[in-house]
DNA sequence: TTTCGTTCTTGAACTAGATTAAGTTTTTTC
DNA sequence: GAAAAAACTTAATCTAGTTCAAGAACGAAA
């Protein structure tokens, strides 16, 4: 099985949710770049304003912040067929609080705010896509507030586990245990009680 | 001052992301309902599908969970200018996960389901007004989460009465903990501490 | 193969917040 | 305005998860 082409990667997901004429589409991609990500390239760093909207082909970006500690704070991840941006600084175009880095080889499509209002105006269905995909994500992270709250950290690992088994191989416990909410010892002592 | 009417409450607030003409407007008015309740009113029980979004004209509800413990969790609030639904029942019209429910007397503007697919046909535009809603919303919810990992229940009360101080008065001090992920006895213990 | 940096583990001491169980105050209802 | 219900407080005990500190394993580079 061969990677899919980036543009038909983001085509194809836009065409579960709307429908997209082929002049469209070619207008689409007039308006986007395409990237390669090694592991640890920055798509944004925190103080920067965030310009540009991210949709992952293939690979995985995180989206964290440094705290006070001198440690950092993952946020999010993103992996195939997700966007991702600082969408308080891409809408109001200020400093970003963000970063957003590759944790292992990726290919974006990197969609900028200009195009992205260019697009819309000739596009309008599109707002609808995005429209119906932050709903979703709005919606898991509801979700996930609802299981920090009410799991234990222990709980929380053996659900994104069961949820994800393939993802947990690819990132670093160290980022695992940052996104779940707790310290990677304690990952660690998680994971030695069942072996 | 007096309260404004419920039509105008929406339509000004619409009007602060996209333009609206006078037909639209009406339009769209001729496919809302307006909702009077009082103090724990229902607006969406858990395991109904949920056919409606709702606009806050004035008041206060909350979205909540039925937990095991015979206890409940509370996801959000929304008040005056924020719209709420179960997105996830809403979308799939599948059961819903959470009650939505008045926690004073609160006038709404209900947007149906069916109503919406006839206006985002008729004004798009408007599906655009929604995508920055949510962009908004999500963007939050993401804050949040960082709020919850990386501060401590105390200083998630000091934020919260600082930034809503007013608000603090409205609800009860048992849902103000559940929101903010903690005990009601330790949010006592944290204002017997300050007094 | 050695070296260096990064990631992972283990254990002991500690703390934020939960739980349980009364008791008290406030609000609602008749 | 009494009774009942709902909301809030206090204190003792308990636990999930942190912090600190050290060492072990792994991987990349040279």
């Amino acid at each position: 099985m061969t990677t899919p082409e980036p543009a038909d990667a983001l085509l194809n997901h836009i065409r579960k949710f709307i429908a997209l004429s082929d002049d469209e589409a070619t207008f689409l991609l007039d308006h986007v770049q395409f990237k390669t990500l090694r592991n640890k390239d920055f798509l944004l760093k925190a103080g920067d304003v965030c310009h540009e909207n991210f949709f992952i082909v293939q690979g995985c970006v995180r989206m964290y912040m440094h705290i006070d500690n001198g440690t950092e704070q993952i946020i999010q991840f993103a992996i195939d067929n997700w966007w991702m941006t600082d969408y308080m600084s891409f809408d109001h175009q200020k400093p970003a609080q963000f970063n957003i880095q590759a944790v292992e080889p990726t290919q974006v499509v990197v969609f900028s705010r200009s195009a992205q209002d260019v697009v819309f105006e000739k596009i309008p269905r599109l707002e609808r896509y995005f429209r119906i995909i932050l709903q979703r994500a709005y919606s898991a992270s509801l979700m996930r507030i609802h299981f920090i709250y009410n799991q234990t950290g222990e709980a929380r690992y053996q659900q994104f586990t069961r949820l994800f088994p393939d993802f947990v191989q690819r990132v670093p416990q160290y980022m695992l245990a940052s996104y779940l909410g707790f310290t990677p010892e304690f990952l660690s002592k998680i994971r030695a009680k069942k072996g």
